[in-house]
Formats: structure tokens, C-alpha cells, sequence
DNA sequence: TGAAAGCGTAACCAGTAGGTTACGCTTCTG
DNA sequence: CAGAAGCGTAACCTACTGGTTACGCTTTCA
């Protein structure tokens, strides 16, 4: 539980687990979308591995990343009991707060996730070629071979 | 939200906020159940109230927290988008991790609860009078005066 | 009105977190 | 088969965390 929580409370880790809701990337898909050296995010995916978020499989030399929500579903477990008129105590002040339960959700969602679609790097400014603009210098990168999964983002 | 999930992420924290769940305590009432030092768990209460899990308000010489469970159900906002099927990408793997998405929580609010009632300090030994066993020192405090609130934990 | 209760802050210390650069290992590729 | 690609680890540094003791301030009580 700590382990979750706190791997929950770096924005860097949490924007990795939004991008890998989508789909699984690569460790260097995922560190070129960061500010950060390489190695950072190396680290931080290995804080993500080890509290279980995540799990890795290695595909020749790469190694790639897909989300394991399971460890969330446990923080929810544990934050749920905290909804107002959830076996009430002397609750009451709470059920103002927890506005709507769960429900709400549903829209909570779209709008989040539109969101985000703006700026997925969150530090700084190293990032290479983000989904929006223009196609700048995308041929930072040779780009030779097999680009199927890279452009995807 | 990083200051949430960084006051979640601590176990004292975390059983704090479980504490003030059932009702308001003061700070002394508070540090008493930890074998931690005041001061420590005053520190505690620092990170709790900046992040705006709790709210304090003075009642004399006493300080009284109470928690505001709103900061949580943002977390839970944020948790949310997690769970499969909810506005699917390519999740599929998901459905199973989550285990029944928010059912089953009733459910676990009790088991919780229960689990709870036999050991609320969580690192040492310095716990004054817990709930359970004998009658033990609780005259460790002449209890003279207004003993209203404070020996019904 | 002086002593004790109740709490927070200050100063200090050890351990951890997160960043960086340098490096080593394995796997593709030309 | 040599070199580049892709990743992780090591070593190092700074900043923050969580604990401790010492202390100061306000409120209550005898």
C-alpha cells in the first residue's frame, strides 16, 4: 500500500501510467516523452515495477511496459470506506465533500482525458516530437527501420 | 495531488486518517495511540492539514482535527479512468485486475473496519491505554476533570 | 497567580528520493 | 563481425522526510 501510494504521489510515474492505459510502450518511448535523462525514467519505472503497477517484458532489445491497474484497484478498496454513508459513523460533513459517490465518474473521465491530450511532459522541455505541431525534426531520428508502434503517439 | 497521495503514502497518516473517519480528535488524543513522539505526529498532522485532508479548529488549550474526505474523492476521480471499460482504448487485460470495478466495496468496508479494532498503533510500543485488554495504567493521567470525549476510543 | 496541560516549532540527524553523467551488456543491422 | 540501438546499473550530489530532544506559547486549574 505504501508502495502504491507513493509511487502514485510523482507526476512523472502517473503520467507513465496514463500513457500505458492506453496501450504498452517501450522503456525508450516512454523517456522520450519526459524532460528527464533516460535514467530517470529508467528508475521510475523500476519504482512502478517493483509496486507491482507495472510489469516488463523484454522483446529483443527492448523491453516494454504494460500496466497491471491491480495495485490501483486495492488503493481504491482502500479509499472507499471514506465515502460518506459507507456504514456511517457520525459522518455527515463528508457526504457534501465526496460529491456524488462514484457516480460522475463516467463524465470525470472525457474530461481528464481531454486534458491531457496538451501536454503529456511535464517537467521541462527535451521532449522530441509530441503528437501536436508541426512535423519540426522528426528525423531526429534516422528512422530507418521498423517505425510501426513508434509514430502511434 | 501529489500532496495526497504523498499524506496516503505514510502508514501513521494513513491510520490517522482512518481514525478521524469516526470522529474528530484532538492532537493529544491523536499521538497517544502512536509510539512515535508528539512531535513527530504533529508533523504529521502538518502534512495532513496542508494537503487538506483534515481541518483543525481550536477548542482551548486543544486543537481538534476533524477530516475532509474531499481531497480523497479526487484521488478517486483520478483512479477512476483505471478501471477497464471505462471508455476503452485496448484495455482487456484490465477487466480482470480489477476485480468488480466498485462492487464488492461495501463489503470490504467491513472487513476493514474489523481488522482495524485490535491494533491501531502501527510501528511501536509506547500506545498508552488501547481498547482492548485490562485496565492496565489508565490512571497514568489523574483524570480529574472533563473526561467526556476522551475515553471513548 | 503560579504550575501544569496541551500543542506547535526549532534545530539537528540519518536515510531516502530523484536527477545527472559514465559505463557495461545484449541485440539488431549493414 | 563491427558498430549502433536500446536499457539498465553505478556512483555521485542535493533536497526532502521522518524521528528525536529542547523549548516557547497559550489555556486551564487549584
Amino acid at each position: 500500500m505504501d508502495e502504491v501510494a507513493g509511487a502514485i504521489a510523482d507526476p512523472v510515474r502517473r503520467e507513465i501510467l496514463v500513457m500505458l492505459r492506453e496501450r504498452r510502450m517501450s522503456a525508450g518511448q516512454i523517456a522520450d516523452r519526459f524532460a528527464i535523462s533516460r535514467p530517470a525514467v529508467s528508475r521510475h519505472l523500476r519504482v512502478l515495477r517493483e509496486s507491482g503497477l507495472v510489469h516488463d517484458e523484454l522483446a529483443g532489445r527492448r523491453r516494454f511496459y504494460r500496466l497491471d491497474p491491480e495495485p490501483l484497484a486495492r488503493l481504491m478498496r482502500w479509499l472507499a470506506p471514506f465515502a460518506p454513508s459507507t456504514a456511517g459513523g457520525p459522518p455527515d460533513e463528508r457526504a457534501a465533500a465526496w460529491s456524488g459517490r462514484f457516480d460522475a465518474l463516467e463524465t470525470e473521465v472525457y474530461r481528464t482525458r481531454r486534458e491531457r491530450r496538451s501536454e503529456p511532459a511535464a517537467t521541462g522541455e527535451r521532449r522530441r516530437a509530441a503528437a501536436g505541431g508541426e512535423p519540426a525534426t522528426t528525423h531526429d531520428r534516422p528512422a530507418t527501420t521498423h517505425d510501426r508502434e513508434e509514430r502511434s503517439a
